[in-house]
DNA sequence: ACGGTTCAGTGAACGGTGTTTACAAAGTTG
DNA sequence: CAACTTTGTAAACACCGTTCACTGAACCGT
């Protein structure tokens, strides 16, 4: 059957047990709460138990932000599983719509991938990989939105050139393929750009950083979503 | 000479001695650092002294922050005065520039200024206030960029007016007289859009959380700032 | 100048934290 | 069965925020 053995099966399934655990008392408690003890506690062990799994409290938490943002993944794509592939605005809208519901159902979770500094994970497969696959298969996939290719500072070619790479593997182990050219640096630079205005309304809007209080903050986001398709090139 | 009696002198100087410790512990050691013991340590008191200033290690978390946020507003004041008020887009790049500029400086203290999520400030006078307190001066003072007033959603026209109606007495209270009319709504969510996208980058910037690594983001950020004046309207 | 009051600061204590260490009890394997 | 690895424990360490009873000095009205 399986080729780990009775001893890595036991091992891996108290390893999801501990994260469970550490999850469900940062919704519930926040941040502060995602302590070893309180943990070990939920699972009726002490905490030096948790040095067999984990080097330290730190680590377990780093770990933690993974799970977070595979399931973050997840719910996102199966948003988007939901619409036609040809329906390529509301996509884009789906997956955007669906980051700052994620965000503001989970914020303690928002938080902890957001809050930390440098040291807590690694920036390749992350939240935001999942946003930016989603954006280069749509476009890729557009009748090309025609950028101006000169349109993006040439110190930032080689960085955009490299992220093209990423983002042309990236789509195609997910089935579809695409080329340099239909997913030019024109593009992939006004995907940056989309990054960073989701992300900074949603985390403005979780953080509660807006400088006036929005009531109602939803249709500000609309519109901000519209105005990037726009701006993208996706008018149709 | 002074109203204050000599107690209420020392009480404040030590004041002010506390936070400038707890401020130093920020920068060299990180947030993690900022411990009452640690503070006390530093002046040579034991740590049951500090509740004699402040009511618990949350609040005086919570002064620090109006402190940075001063400085921040400060520095971004000293900036833009060095700019002749006529040149309007070179003093939205100051500021703009500046407030990346402090962030990159201060990541410590951009970090837990933006990082906690609803419990550490009064969202009124915070940092975000003085980008948006200049923004709303240079929009005013500029020969009326012309927005369309019903392109922004009329869910939004409640909130925009209240912020309309404060940011008119800020920039009232800083000598300077706008109406309403020259500082429409579509002028303010143009403001509000603009720190959206300031924001966005600068945090995605100092978190480490940009798609790819980007090896040189100024040229980016100058990119996104032109981009930002040329949607407000300001083009020279 | 004195006596009461206010106030800054102390030291001890409580319950909590992450982490290390030495040790016991299982499970695994030859 | 014996040797070994893995998993968990208990005790201890140093640190944390916070409370409480207490001291000593500064202030203030008389």
């Amino acid at each position: 059957m399986t080729e780990a053995t009775r001893r890595e099966r036991l091992r891996a399934e108290t390893e999801r047990e501990i994260r469970q655990a550490a999850r469900t008392l940062l919704v519930t408690q926040g941040r502060e709460a995602v302590t070893l003890r309180a943990i070990a506690r939920e699972l009726g062990i002490t905490a030096p138990a948790l040095y067999r799994y984990y080097a330290s409290h730190e680590d377990l938490l780093r770990q933690l932000c993974d799970d977070i943002c595979q399931d973050m993944s997840r719910e996102l794509q199966t948003h988007l599983a939901g619409i036609s592939s040809d329906q390529v605005r509301e996509q884009v809208r789906a997956v955007c719509h669906g980051f700052r519901a994620w965000a503001l159902a989970h914020p303690q979770e928002f938080s902890l991938v957001f809050a930390s500094p440098i040291d807590a994970l690694a920036p390749g497969d992350q939240f935001g990989s999942v946003f930016l696959e989603v954006a280069a298969q749509l476009i890729a996939s557009h009748p090309a939105p025609e950028h101006d290719h000169d349109d993006v500072p040439s110190a930032l070619h080689g960085d955009l050139a490299a992220f093209q790479d990423v983002l042309i593997r990236a789509v195609a182990s997910h089935g579809c393929e695409v080329s340099a050219a239909e997913l030019s640096l024109g593009a992939i630079y006004q995907i940056v750009q989309s990054w960073v205005r989701l992300y900074g309304h949603v985390a403005l809007e979780v953080f509660g950083r807006f400088p006036f209080a929005v009531s109602n903050p939803e249709p500000m986001f609309d519109r901000m979503v519209d105005q990037m398709l726009s701006d993208i090139g996706f008018r149709d």
